[in-house]
RNA sequence: CGGAGCGUAGCGCAGCCUGGUAGCGCACCUGCUUCGGGAGCAGGGGGUCGGAGGUUCGAAUCCUCUCGCUCCGACCA
């Protein structure tokens, strides 16, 4: 993409309203834009970072057996009687009627619509174990929404339900759930530990939350700092395979690592004073067991091995897509901007020309795009006619991780500049070896 | 939902107390000079002062109502 020709309306000044950083620099970057309080426009900038995070989240997913289907947006009443939420979940549900008066509302999440799905079109165990999931927009209507998009009231979640016969069942696809959410953390970039959290309006007795630790984070948190440790990597998981699967949660879980809603401070002083740390965290995913809490009230059944009809095993899992923009921010940035990991930034790398309208320059950069579109990797070229302190200051705001700089200096000796975002480092070298460096870090992303 | 504020140009703000028909910085447009870390000079465009009503010869300014947004708290993915 060339700067010139692309959306990016970023600002030089902080707006007034913007209280932590991330939302500081989303707005500044011209990745959203406030329509209503908690609800946002993406621009094109932020709109590529959302999609890239979904498409981590629904690759994650996938790799986990998980099957994905869109549900909509607006939901009948009728379905949130059944379950007796409609009366419980509150003034946080937006409740809109319709013309023929008929009450509808806008999901907050689906437990109850997937439910009928299921019961719809499900009657033997041998149609299990199944997991559904979707990533749609939710609304809550929050008494005071905040922080951009890490408390909006309109928000991107991936929510997934699993359908099991029995609890052993059931409590592997939590498992399932936490593996592929830690795996899904990483991939961003992200160290998210997994704490034992309070089960809250969805319910049930088995719940797991996963907490980036940052100083702005709402959650207060209680943790042995050797969690932040422990790595998943590229270690190779059979997501069927029960034993492997309970065995890395086993790994993620045993540490102490808790919200303020299950601390235990007996527990907590028996870990070694040196690793015993208070901290806060953003909130980025939640995993339920709940059972058949749903299934009875739903009457979601199916026939078991001895002809039984009995109700299905459930649980749901959350990950908050559009909050993880703030939360990233939250844990990578400095004090000129942003700085993306690989794995969502927007484009892989940014060309800054030094010289717009030089021969020489204009033609590196132009090779350098081409050469870089023909590995795949689409870069961001600021072809702008503007001075390079005013390029070089949009590229660290934006926080593209990597930079190419050309000008007519480094050109008459025949190099390039590339420059990390995160250590500020740059290194000189020919065009072409500039390409095959980009190229080789994001081979591994 | 309790408490406190703020709505004046795209963004950040002054003007309001003490009424006289709107200003600054950034951004934007034109020209010249500049050009490796948010340039300088000169010129220019853009605002029903959130909305409605009232007081007044006259309202951004005073009064009433209303809408929107923000912050602190309680609540919550």
């Amino acid at each position: 993409m060339r700067l010139s020709r692309y959306f990016l309306p970023v600002l030089k000044e902080n707006p007034a309203e913007a209280q932590i950083v991330s939302h500081r620099y989303m707005l500044r970057a011209g990745m959203i834009k406030q329509q209503a309080a908690g609800i946002y426009s993406w621009l094109p900038l932020g709109y590529r970072v959302l999609k890239r995070i979904e498409d981590i989240v629904h690759q994650e997913q996938v790799r986990a057996g998980h099957i994905p289907l869109l549900m909509p947006t607006l939901q009948p009443a009728d379905l949130w009687r059944e379950s007796g939420r409609y009366d419980d979940y509150g003034q946080e549900m937006l409740r809109i009627t319709d013309r023929q008066k008929r009450e509808m509302l806008y999901g907050p999440t689906n437990e109850e619509m997937i439910t009928d799905i299921f019961r719809s079109h499900v009657n033997s165990y041998k149609d299990l174990p199944l997991t559904l999931y979707h990533i749609q927009w939710k609304f809550r209507d929050e008494m005071r929404p905040r922080f951009g998009v890490m408390r909006g009231r309109e928000f991107l979640m991936k929510d997934g339900y699993n359908f099991d016969i029995d609890r052993d069942a059931a409590l592997h696809a939590y498992n399932r759930h936490m593996v592929s959410y830690l795996r899904s953390y990483e991939r961003m970039g992200l160290t998210a530990i997994p704490m034992r959290a309070a089960s809250g309006p969805i319910g049930g007795d088995n719940t797991h939350e996963f907490l980036v630790l940052a100083q702005t984070g709402e959650s207060e948190v209680f943790y042995d700092d050797r969690v932040t440790a422990l790595k998943l990597g590229q270690r190779d998981i059979d997501y069927d395979d029960r034993t492997q699967v309970a065995k890395v949660c086993e790994e993620f879980t045993t540490l102490y690592a808790r919200t303020d809603e299950t601390h235990d401070a007996g527990v907590f002083d028996t870990i070694p004073e040196e690793h015993r740390k208070v901290g806060r965290g953003i909130e980025v995913g939640q995993i339920f067991y709940f059972g058949t809490k749903y299934s009875e009230s739903m009457g979601a059944l199916v026939v078991n091995d001895k002809g039984e009809r009995v109700p299905v095993e459930m649980g749901s899992h959350g990950i908050g897509v559009s909050r993880l923009l703030g939360a990233i921010i939250e844990a990578s940035h400095d004090e000129k901007g942003i700085i993306w990991p690989e794995g969502v930034t927007p484009f892989p790398v940014g060309i800054v020309n030094l010289k717009q309208g030089d021969s020489a320059c204009d033609a590196a950069c132009a090779g350098i795009y081409k050469a870089l579109a023909a590995k795949g990797l689409e870069a961001l070229y600021d072809d702008r006619d503007e001075r390079a302190g005013a390029k070089f200051a949009t590229m660290d705001l934006i926080g593209l991780p990597w930079r190419i700089t050309a000008g007519p200096r480094g050109l008459a000796n025949g190099v390039v500049e590339v420059t990390s975002r995160r250590t500020g480092e740059s290194e000189e070298m020919s065009v072409e070896a500039a390409v095959d460096r980009i190229a080789q870090i994001y081979a591994a992303h």
